[in-house]
DNA sequence: CAGTGGTCTAGACCACTCC
DNA sequence: GAGTGGTCTAGACCACTGC
């Protein structure tokens, strides 16, 4: 017998995972949610704080309990780790990107689609190309992708926005790599150090939402981990 | 005025960091813990559970509450993240390494010590000398530390079972690099892809604990984290 | 079987936010 | 002041472990 708590976690968790729950929106109190399945206050205090400790919900004493935001800020802060020599956060400004609706690869089946969106994006560091990420979306949990204005920027706060797909997961691999000479379009010489990140990111339910390859050009850059 | 919980909490942690309580050693029930404190069960129970998601102790349904230990497979699951290319685990040998005695030095103060122990490894990866890694800590935290027989794998086992220090947590920063030939001792020819680690490890009460600065050459290797 | 943690309840009071 | 989450209690029953 499954406890009381799961059922509830579970559920609220597919609701927010369909839509049914939106990015932003207000939850009843924790005793109307209680009562809404049977249960106590006590009990369903417990599913909505393990909610706020994964990052779906965010709650506030006084306020009351919502489903979380990405925004860029949260976004750059859980996901986007290169770091200057300081160790500040490094800006990379988009210098143009191609969007393309085409069958998936083999490697791609994580996503669990026949046909996939490829955004390419070159980025400019301190004024240098020096970053090509290319990400891949199942075309079917992004329709008209191809059509819409994509962001310049932070792109999982506009996967919430505009398709309600929160990202909350990436596991990533890196390899370190010696550049040819304009190697995936870069500004890099031949013999530069360059970094290879392949990234798989999750949904709120740990669905496989998104793929990326990456390369940077890491010249004096790094990249900053927390383990725990 | 403080919870009560969190002060169960902050002296528990405190009473484990000084060693008052050891690794594997078993606590005592949730009632009893929360009338030493003048608490309900309930209110225990919310400070072993925080204590428990934060990996300082471990929970068993039916046998009891232990203070978490530290072994070479939790070592390696959390802190080591070399995968080869089938994404499965590396295990370098230890070719030989030595451990010596001196100040520290500026870049050290993290470790709030004048003098350091720095311990440094040469390993192998398939055969090759691959990885140099170089673990400075604090002298007074580890006294006698260069007599000792250090151990051939895992530091942290050894940390938590001669010192009852455990590591927790790590911030790592990685940068790609290219090699020149035999770099920091390793087989490496000019011209090759390295990966360099440095890194600060904490401790239960989120002190620094250690600091590493290391090399790996990485043909065919990656480094795999998992952001959340 | 006794003892442990895991789930759940019903109710109290506090701290905070917003109107 | 009304409504929210945050802390805390006392007690119940269940599930698991180990003797």
């Amino acid at each position: 017998m499954e406890p009381l708590y799961r059922r509830i976690l579970a559920d609220l968790t597919d609701r927010i995972a369909r839509g049914d729950l939106s990015p932003g929106q207000m939850l009843p109190s924790e005793t109307e949610i209680g009562a809404q399945y049977g249960a106590s206050q006590g009990t369903a205090r417990k599913a909505l704080s393990l909610l706020e400790a994964r990052g779906i919900l965010e709650r506030r004493q006084g306020r009351g309990t919502f489903v979380a935001v990405s925004t860029d800020e949260t976004a750059l802060f859980h996901f986007f780790r290169l770091r200057d020599a300081a160790g500040a956060l490094v800006t990379p400004v988009l210098e143009r990107q191609s969007v393309t609706l085409r069958d998936a690869t083999p490697d791609e089946v994580a996503l669990d689609s026949p046909r996939v969106y490829e955004i390419d994006r070159l980025r400019r560091i301190d004024g240098r190309l020096a970053a090509r990420e290319r990400v891949v979306v199942a075309a079917d949990r992004f329709p008209g992708l191809g059509e819409r204005q994509t962001p310049a920027n932070a792109l999982y706060p506009f996967y919430q926005r505009a398709y309600g797909v929160a990202i909350l997961t990436a596991s990533e691999t890196l390899a370190p790599a010696v550049a040819e000479a304009g190697q995936d379009g870069l500004e890099v010489a031949a013999g530069e150090a360059l970094l290879l990140i392949r990234r798989q990111a999750g949904d709120v339910a740990g669905k496989v939402a998104e793929l990326r390859r990456c390369t940077y050009a890491m010249a004096e850059l790094t990249y900053a981990v927390d383990l725990r």
